[in-house]
DNA sequence: GCGATTTCATTAACATGTTAAATAATGGTG
DNA sequence: CACCATTATTTAACATGTTAATGAAATCGC
């Protein structure tokens, strides 16, 4: 299909579609959609949001980490966080707590509340992982984790 | 390092993180913000957002599509879409007028002016992607294109 | 030690993501 | 034609994305 692209490049009207169709972005964006679709009524049961469960689960696995790494970390900006780690916390899933060396940092951590909500979810998410790597291979999903690791190593 | 993490699994502390790691929707997005990274200062210089710029590029390119269609090329939510008409049409870069033979559908076009702000920024765009073909090689670049198609087509 | 600079977190303001509900127009079906 | 179900768009409410500005704490340079 791609091939068949290329070639009505120059004769077929959509071809003024090209330029998007192979856009890099729209392309990340469109697969991460079609992934995610996978997960969300996942997360919905657990009532968490995509991002809430990106804080939780990344927080979770590192363990004690300040405001900015985590925010780097879950691809999500400060500003974001505060308002995010208010709520979590209210719902007593993080801690924070100020660094004792450096006023300026907020230490964060995971309740055993968070823990277990993570324990309960990864079975279900191992379940969509395995369905995906069934239908679409196994070793073509390690292939494209690889290259979208280099491609998210290159310098802005 | 793939490897080397593997191997690692069953020993290192790190190797907690590897779930995260090596989860898709992760690696998506975190390729994305990377590839995004580059885009954004010309988005900025132009003053619009990136959901503007697919708004305007997609339709644009196709030309008179009805609001359902367009959002779902764009991979945006109908919701957002409204409001986000709403500013575009206040600028003059799209107009939107009801479908003759049914009512319930919103049709939209560019404007001349997005056209042309389309034709001035097309070359730094497009100047953005020969950079990064030569840093992370072409036929890379194809081939993730080609694979992130495949995966935007899984059934969810 | 002190002032200027830098860094971390927060706030503010606006744009968008997301779900549910409301509106309106269309399309059957009896 | 009247009724019901479906579809397209909008609104509402809350969560997050994004940039700029602020406040507080550390660090640098002298």
């Amino acid at each position: 299909m791609t091939r068949f692209l290329k070639l009505a490049e120059k004769t077929d009207v959509r071809a003024v579609h090209r330029l998007t169709r192979r856009s890099l972005p729209m392309a990340l964006l469109r697969a991460r959609e079609a992934v995610m679709a996978r997960f969300r009524p996942l997360l919905a049961e657990h009532d968490v949001t995509e991002q809430q469960w990106r804080v939780i689960r990344i927080l979770g696995e590192s363990g004690t980490l300040d405001a900015t790494e985590l925010a780097s970390r879950c691809c999500i900006l400060t500003p974001s966080l505060t308002r995010m780690i208010r709520a979590l916390a209210q719902r007593k899933l993080i801690t924070r707590r100020k660094n004792a060396e450096d006023g300026r940092r907020l230490i964060l951590d995971v309740t055993p509340k968070a823990h277990a909500m993570i324990a309960s979810m990864m079975p279900e998410i191992n379940a969509v992982y395995e369905a995906l790597e069934n239908e679409f291979g196994k070793d073509r999903l390690e292939g494209v984790l690889d290259v979208l690791e280099d491609l998210a190593d290159i310098e802005s």
